[in-house]
DNA sequence: ATGGTCGAATATCGA
């Protein structure tokens, strides 16, 4: 058994609590961490050591930032995609677990439809799709924060909210792109029904009127969807004091 | 069309 999740904690230094509790009592293998927003320096490690995981990371001031926490031995740490610049955003993070290749991935939010920012969301998707065409053929778990909603069932409102940011045909191409590797969605290999979601605004009632997105995947290729027994997301993170506005997803393989 | 709330950093910006 492989337990592997992913988890947009938006601040790690606030939500460590949060994480060490998940991690007590999920006891995932391995944990894929977006937006710790910390300098390697400053990751809180301690605690995690004592519940027996070791964190690579790859972070950065103020924004971004990905790490990978895991109690299963792990190599081959790998920051960044395969052409990004030195300086560039930390937003990828990759290490091998078990023979299987983890990427943590932190995707541009894109800010607004036309914006350059958007275009670099989904040029960033084909570059991470050439850094796992570069890694070849280790099976493969891509976990992260895609701020995409593949489909209907994936946004409370598809009417209102087709072509705007998060749900633009645009960026629905781009990730089909990514996925037409093999990769299947490991929460859609189990629930099929809408209602779903991973992702609440702060702000106003989105919450409370169940207004959310699912815009954080689970990405297994072919030989490890083929071995997914179960996969669910934690909704009850969302409803705890000072939470994420992301909740953890989480495979189970055999 | 706007604002609503967080987090980092301390005025705003990004989400």
């Amino acid at each position: 058994m492989l337990r592997i999740a992913t988890w947009n904690v938006n601040s790690i230094r606030v939500r460590e609590p949060h994480v060490l509790d998940f991690l007590r009592r999920q006891e995932p293998d391995v944990l894929c961490l977006q937006e710790t927003k910390v300098v390697d320096d400053d990751f809180p490690t301690d605690e995690l050591q004592r519940l027996g995981y070791a964190v690579a990371m790859a972070g950065q001031r103020t924004y971004n930032g990905v790490a990978i926490v895991s109690r299963l031995p792990f190599t081959e740490v790998r920051v960044g995609l395969v052409d990004d610049a030195p300086d560039a955003e930390r937003r990828l993070i990759a290490a091998t677990v078990r023979g299987v290749r983890v990427y943590s991935a932190y995707v541009p939010n894109g800010k607004e439809v036309g914006a350059p920012s958007f275009r670099a969301k989904l040029a960033w998707l084909d570059r991470l799709g050439a850094t796992l065409d570069a890694a070849g053929e280790l099976p493969a778990v891509i976990g992260g924060d895609f701020n995409i909603a593949r489909d209907e069932r994936d946004v409370h409102d598809p009417v209102a909210y087709r072509g705007q940011l998060h749900f633009h045909p645009d960026e629905h191409a781009a990730l089909e792109r990514l996925l037409g590797r093999g990769l299947k969605d490991a929460f859609r290999l189990h629930e099929p029904a809408a209602g779903h979601y991973s992702w609440w605004d702060y702000r106003g009632t989105s919450l409370a009127r169940n207004q959310g997105l699912r815009i954080d995947y689970l990405f297994l290729s072919a030989p490890l969807a083929a071995r997914c027994r179960a996969a669910r997301m934690h909704p009850e993170e969302r409803r705890r004091d000072r939470p994420s506005d992301h909740v953890p997803v989480v495979a189970d393989l055999d």
